[in-house]
RNA sequence: GCGGAUGUGGCGGAACUGGUAGACGCACUGGAUUUAGGUUCCAGCGCCGAAAGGCGUGGAGGUUCGAGUCCUCUCAUCCGCACCA
């Protein structure tokens, strides 16, 4: 008997499958498919152990699949645009491209040692020209169909690094790199109309039974779609420049238009800019708007302020009443029509700002517990349910009632139209990056923006740029950006703005299909392969890449590119890896591997373990940079061999949760590693006996068989921490069952059950798995071996013990045959002493017997 | 503010449709092996109690023969959105 030694097995497993090609997938298979993905990894250059979690994740259920049968697609690539590229070639004067490779390079081959299951031949990366010349391709054809337009929009402007941020990257105001504040600038972007496809995503989500729920409820309120009116106030009185037809708004309350008190439109309405311009009154209030608009703190209050335009519209339902229109910062100009009629006593914005401003305040919707005469409305608004009041023709109504009659007369009145609005707005794709896809448009004074013909794509990116001022690189390279009109031939300019890194994820498992397609989608592939049956990634992704690759599977679906409008059929969303953080005196961060701990008194206690320093231990969060609380996979993989670490991450904790990395734990993960090995170890060489039902081996092989089940819906339902406890349980059960000294029965049954073992295992510890299997005495690789079929008359159970409760109150057990009549198991359970000891006294009033279940006995 | 999720030993967690709460791992305690530390092996380990027994799944009620699981209210933590008309 020899210690497991995993750094000696690990490699020479690797060695095996690479030789034997095993991952290669073929497209020309006839057995059912299976599609597994996790998001691809941004190439940072280091693998971390939230990659551990994913991929192994990933590579347990495609091992799984593979061995129950299914011809199984698991690829991998790299996110490889994006700011962390170019910010490197700015500090540390690298080019973004070499140093993306580079990474690239770093990176495969820790994912390679983690000894995932994948199909390498289909890698790219999303900054191959190959691959971003296909997105180019599919861009114009959305060009064409109009998909893709151009408009002017506000933006975030970092004035000192000269480029846009997203949202994500504004941080309180502030640049998250520069920490200047930002700036909103208007500035002509490109837009993907994924408003177009608001309706679709929205239905589609119920198609999605195989994604969580949280999800989906998260895209639908990302979406937010709302039914209401879209309606018009004439003017009372002279009607300002351009809106000669009145106000527009938009409600979802048409059913208190009585209770209007004020309109409202926001500081950048164009009415309020072209008053503004007017008087400079205006203009001070529209600034000072404007200001507070980002300001935390003033939104946090939820000021109210407003101006009196001292303009007026005629109320729709009344000639007589006019009602005065107002400037003011809680109406937002990118929703409904940046214009709202105010009603004070049902909304309690409106409310708040009647009474700062002393407007009117009329409830028309009573409670069904209130009285028309007495019924106030105080410091809150009123929004329950109820009956329409003081509303003339709408009086008694219901609100849904009266929210269709004021719709219909409004019609009617050729004033206005029943609307839906949504939150989403059109995905501003445009970046003033180098390190991004080139948009591939050509900019003719004479024709407009044009598309690069389909021949001259790629338009690749040029390598020779400097990062050594702030802005583009793209737009003051010397030649790149000056070419000829492709429709007329006169003097032309490239876009210079590339796209938005999301865009690059949108579509890359489509391509995952057939990656070297001379078209952006190989579609018969592509027909073969999606959608992705199981993807796997984490929950921050939740509604940005998840709802841009459901918006452009539908887009290109409807220009014939693919067949399937949903990319995701089963997603599933991980926790992070967590760590401890330890902290010294001096407030500065310690790491793990720097930290040894002792027991005093039953306390646990860090301290350094060079100097001895006691260290504070701190909170348990995402293991990062920042607070040092990082293990690095590659150690781990040094000290305990990569089977241990992937049975760690996979053992402690249900996977959706957040896993706590402990040194003990992945110990405890080892032990359990060297135990199997010593069990496939201890059996000895050459065939076995010949199995038997001798009773001696028989509970042995019961608990193997049932371990082919339990662990295999553990996988199929992603409880990965109930199946590894059950392979935990079930050594248990071998170590019982020593090979040292067992009969042939025994023996024999051993055989078995370490044949089944090494199959559950696989998925999990795979190069464990195959030093056993060889071990066995087996020819070939696991990896080939079929997942384990039960032998139906070893899974049940001819005799089952019963808890019997007398009251509700367990007290004793029989054990009867397994689907014996009530009759015979009331009887047993009476009967059964310790049951008798407590009904002494007592009137058995009642019986209930489950079936093979429980016995419950009500007495008094 | 709106929406959602979670709450079980010292810790991570198990309990698929209401049916033996605490599987499995970690920590801890005792013992064996070892020159010693570590490793390895055996045993114990929800709480109270000497025992019999009682009490226990954030808290309070309820439905049921039976509730961690279902219903009502409530508290705490976490996440998402946030002046969306």
């Amino acid at each position: 008997m020899a210690r497991y030694n995993p750094k000696e097995n690990e490699p020479r497993q690797r060695d095996a499958w690479a030789k034997a090609d095993v991952f290669r997938t073929a497209d020309d298979d006839t057995r059912p498919k299976y599609y597994i993905l996790e998001m691809f990894p941004y190439p940072s250059g280091r693998m971390h152990m939230g990659h551990v979690r994913n991929y192994t994740m990933g590579d347990v259920v495609a091992r799984y699949w593979r061995a129950r049968g299914y011809s199984v697609l698991h690829p991998m690539g790299w996110d490889a645009f994006g700011m962390p590229a170019e910010n490197a070639a700015m500090e540390r004067g690298v080019h973004p491209k070499g140093w993306t490779y580079d990474n690239i390079a770093a990176m495969r081959e820790p994912f390679k040692v983690l000894g995932t299951s994948i199909d390498w031949s289909r890698e790219f990366a999303t900054c191959d020209p190959e691959y971003y010349g296909q997105q180019q391709a599919w861009f114009l054809k959305l060009y064409e169909s109009g998909l893709v337009y151009r408009r002017e929009a506000t933006v975030n402007w970092d004035p000192v690094d000269m480029t846009v941020l997203a949202n994500e990257q504004v941080i309180d105001g502030r640049g998250w790199r520069s920490d200047a504040l930002v700036e909103k600038r208007k500035l002509t972007q490109w837009f993907l109309r994924i408003t177009d496809y608001a309706d679709d995503l929205i239905e589609g989500l119920s198609t999605l039974d195989r994604w969580p729920d949280k999800v989906r409820l998260m895209q639908e309120n990302w979406i937010g779609r709302s039914r209401g009116l879209r309606m018009t106030w004439r003017w009372s009185g002279a009607a300002p420049a351009g809106l000669e037809d009145g106000l527009e708004v938009y409600t979802t309350r048409p059913d208190t238009l009585y209770g209007a008190s004020f309109m409202a439109i926001a500081p950048d309405h164009p009415l309020a800019e072209q008053l503004a311009a007017a008087d400079p009154k205006v203009a001070e209030f529209v600034a000072r708007c404007r200001a507070g608009g980002t300001s935390e703190v003033e939104i946090e209050a939820g000021e109210k302020l407003g101006m009196d335009t001292g303009l007026a519209v005629v109320h729709p339902f009344d000639a007589s009443w006019t009602v005065p229109v107002w400037i003011a910062n809680f109406v937002l100009m990118d929703y409904g029509t940046g214009a709202i009629f105010g009603c004070p006593a049902h909304d309690q914005r409106d409310l708040d700002f009647a009474r700062k401003y002393g407007l009117p305040v009329k409830p028309v919707v009573l409670p069904s517990d209130g009285h028309p005469a007495t019924f106030m409305i105080g410091s809150e608004a009123y929004v329950g349910p109820g009956k329409i009041f003081n509303s003339d023709f709408m009086d008694g109504m219901t609100i849904e009632q009266a929210k269709a009659a004021a719709i219909d007369r409004v019609e009617a009145q050729q004033q206005g139209k029943g609307a839906t609005v949504y939150r989403l707005r059109d995905w501003g794709v445009s970046r003033q990056r180098y390190w991004g896809c080139p948009i591939p448009i050509i900019h003719c004074e004479a024709c407009g923006p044009v598309g690069v013909p389909r021949d001259q794509l790629p338009v690749v990116l040029p390598d020779d740029v400097s990062f050594d001022i702030p802005g583009n690189p793209l737009a003051r390279h010397p030649t790149w950006k000056h070419v000829k009109c492709p429709s007329c031939g006169a003097d032309a300019q490239r876009e210079t703005d590339t796209l938005d890194t999301f865009v690059d994820s949108s579509w890359y498992f489509a391509r995952f299909a057939n990656p070297n397609a001379a078209e952006p989608i190989d579609k018969a592939a592509a027909d073969r392969w999606m959608p992705v049956d199981q993807y796997i990634g984490g929950v921050e992704h939740a509604v940005l890449h998840l709802l841009y690759a459901r918006f452009i599977t539908r887009a290109l679906k409807d220009q014939g590119m693919l067949s399937v409008e949903e990319p995701f059929a089963g997603l599933f969303t991980q926790g992070m890896v967590t760590h401890e953080t330890y902290k010294a005196a001096d407030g500065a961060w310690v790491e793990p591997a720097q930290v040894e701990f002792v027991t005093e008194g039953g306390a646990r206690i860090a301290r350094v373990k060079a100097t001895g320093e006691t260290l504070t231990i701190g909170d348990i969060e995402k293991m990062s940079k920042s607070k040092k609380n990082v293990v690095a996979p590659e150690e781990i993989f040094d000290t305990y061999g990569v089977d241990a670490a992937r049975l760690f991450v996979m053992s402690d904790s249900p996977p959706e949760r957040d896993v706590q990395w402990t040194n003990a734990g992945v110990e405890g993960a080892n032990r359990f590693i060297h135990r199997v090995w010593n069990e496939f170890d201890s059996q000895p060489d050459g065939p076995p006996p010949p199995l038997s039902d001798d009773p001696s081996a028989l509970e042995l092989r019961r608990a193997a068989h049932k371990l082919i089940g339990a662990v295999g819906e553990s996988i199929a339902g992603f409880r990965f921490n109930s199946g590894v406890a059950r392979l935990y349980e079930f050594l248990g059960t071998l170590r019982a069952h020593p090979a040292a000294g067992a009969s042939d029965a025994v023996l024999a049954a051993r055989h078995e059950a370490l044949t089944i073992l090494a199959c559950l295992i696989n998925p999990f510890v795979p190069h464990l798995a195959e030093a056993c299997w060889t071990r066995l005495g087996n020819e070939g690789l696991i990896v080939d071996v079929a997942w384990p079929q039960a032998d139906p008359a070893l899974i049940a159970d001819s005799e089952v013990v019963l808890p019997v409760q007398v009251n509700g109150k367990r007290r004793g057990e029989v054990t009867a045959a397994k689907g014996a009549d009530e009759a015979d198991v009331r009887a047993l359970a009476l009967a059964d002493p310790a049951v008798s000891v407590h009904l002494a006294g007592l009137t058995v009033r009642k019986v209930i017997v489950v079936q093979d279940r429980i016995v419950n006995i009500v007495a008094n």
